[in-house]
DNA sequence: GCTTTAAAAAGTAAGAT
DNA sequence: ATCTTACTTTAGAAAGC
């Protein structure tokens, strides 16, 4: 499976939308119960528990492939979903091997999808000194970290811009808020005429 | 004992250089607030006061704004050399009034002619500055730690005090350790006056890991709405050759090559260390 | 490998008040 | 003593060091 965009040549304007990739989705979770974290990590060769070091039990699928972090009050915490329909997946086979644990759930967990991590290409060489210059919650310190951040407020997501055109969006509650993110911030880069 | 507390008079003790010129030991005496036994007598203001933590001993009177402010000036001058007196962030500084200081400068100038309400603000004003003086005292102690190890003008360490104390204002050191404050501060006050400082010098200074100066600096630029440009390349040429021993000649190709790279657009996202080495 | 961005969970630590 | 921060863990992308 390719990476998505191909060697394709920086163009000098940018033209349409670029497609979007969610590379990540983490969501919260929980049932009414309490789990006994020692029980499900002596039992479930895929489970990680430290107490010392973190209070959640670190449960890994290959299935869908997420990592679920697993609290004694009953709520989890997903992540590295591909796409929000896995988290769904993920949290049902964490019930489903919980239980064969031994311990007792019973209802279906409440989902809540907090954060989308997305991946971008403008395709476009980006003169991230200009939009620093110009646009006023863009911070960019190259001694730091060789991207550029970018804030924008609605929605409610940061976008991190690379002087490739690539670009990484994370924040977002839910896709469109990445679509239209991504629509606002190319707006942005239009105004400014770094597009 | 009729003491008052005076701001920015003196700091921890162990930042103290051995004497303050101009300053007679005093008696042999406690301090009544911190007993350090290191009591000072200030002849230009007729008062002893504690070396250690600033605590006026013994007022003779007399002190009026203009006194104030030629006592700034004599101990401004007195600071330039020992590193000691920290007047700079005193009122005459704009670094109280700007940022809604807690009224020190005014209850300094109440002081020479209302006595009584100077005395019924006291209890207030000590109660209310005290954390925050001494926050600021150690903070800029640090300061002058820092600034001498590493050598910098004073225009910097007076721009670091002046975002410090803006910082300490807005509670942006609450859950951070003031010495990353101090650091990012300090980082932030060389970016502004463009003196080539990495980050990696003044984390090292500061005893502070670099990505917590780093992520510091980034917080309280953000939350005080300051923007820095990057530095410049260039801006390293300087000392980066110097360190190195390059002609004067190697330097001005190198500021050229910097100067035809910039045209070109090739260096954002590049580190300008990295840029200017590679120059 | 590190650095940056966001977010939740439940502990601990440290600081301010 | 309480409130506020921040850190710990998890995953993923970007690109420079």
């Amino acid at each position: 499976m390719a990476k998505k965009a191909k060697p394709v040549s920086k163009k000098r304007k940018l033209i349409g939308k670029p497609k979007v990739r969610i590379e990540n989705v983490v969501a919260s979770a929980s049932v009414d119960a309490e789990f006994d974290l020692d029980k499900i990590a002596a039992t479930l060769p895929n489970a990680e528990y430290e107490p010392e070091q973190f209070p959640g039990l670190v449960l890994r699928l290959v299935d869908p492939k997420a990592a679920i972090l697993v609290f004694s009050s009953g709520k989890m915490v997903c992540t590295g979903a591909k796409e929000p329909k896995i988290i769904k997946l993920a949290i049902e086979k964490t019930l489903k091997q919980i239980r064969t644990a031994g311990v007792k759930v019973r209802g279906p967990a409440k989902i809540t999808i907090q954060n989308i991590v997305a991946s971008s290409d403008l395709g476009v060489e980006l003169n991230l000194d200009k939009i620093s210059f110009s646009l006023e919650n863009a911070e960019f310190e190259p001694e730091q970290f060789p991207g550029l951040v970018f804030r924008i407020a609605e929605p409610k997501v940061v976008f991190l811009l690379f002087r490739s055109g690539k670009i990484v969006c994370t924040g977002g509650k839910k896709p469109s808020d990445v679509d239209k993110g991504v629509a606002r911030l190319i707006q942005e880069l239009k105004k400014i005429k770094v597009v | 004992m009729k003491a008052k507390r005076v701001k920015h008079r003196a700091k921890a003790k162990t930042a103290w250089p051995k004497k303050a010129p101009g300053l007679i030991a005093g008696a042999v005496e406690k301090c009544p607030d911190c007993s350090s036994t290191d009591i000072k007598n200030d002849p230009k203001r007729a008062e002893r006061f504690c070396n250690g933590c600033g605590m006026v001993i013994e007022e003779k009177q007399i002190d009026t704004t203009q006194e104030w402010r030629a006592f700034d000036y004599e101990q401004k001058q007195k600071r330039d050399r020992t590193g000691s007196f920290l007047t700079y962030t005193r009122h005459d500084k704009g670094l109280s009034t700007s940022i809604g200081d807690q009224g020190f400068s005014d209850l300094y100038k109440l002081t020479p002619s209302k006595r009584a309400s100077f005395y019924r603000l006291k209890r207030w004003h000590r109660q209310v500055s005290t954390a925050t003086e001494r926050n600021l005292r150690y903070a800029l102690s640090e300061l002058d730690r820092i600034s001498s190890a590493i050598g910098l003008p004073k225009n910097i360490r007076e721009t670091t005090a002046l975002i410090y104390r803006k910082a300490v204002t807005k509670g942006l050191v609450r859950g951070r350790s003031m010495e990353s404050v101090v650091a990012a501060a300090l980082y932030a006050a060389c970016r502004k006056h463009n003196v080539p400082r990495t980050l990696d010098e003044i984390a090292e200074a500061s005893n502070v890991k670099k990505r917590e100066v780093g992520r510091t600096y980034r917080f309280i630029t953000r939350e005080l709405g300051i923007k820095l440009l990057p530095t410049s390349p260039v801006d390293y040429i300087s000392r980066f050759a110097s360190e190195l021993k390059l002609s004067p000649k190697v330097q001005e190709k190198a500021i050229e090559i910097l100067n035809k790279a910039n045209k070109k657009d090739l260096v954002s996202g590049r580190g300008p260390t990295g840029v200017a080495a590679a120059a």
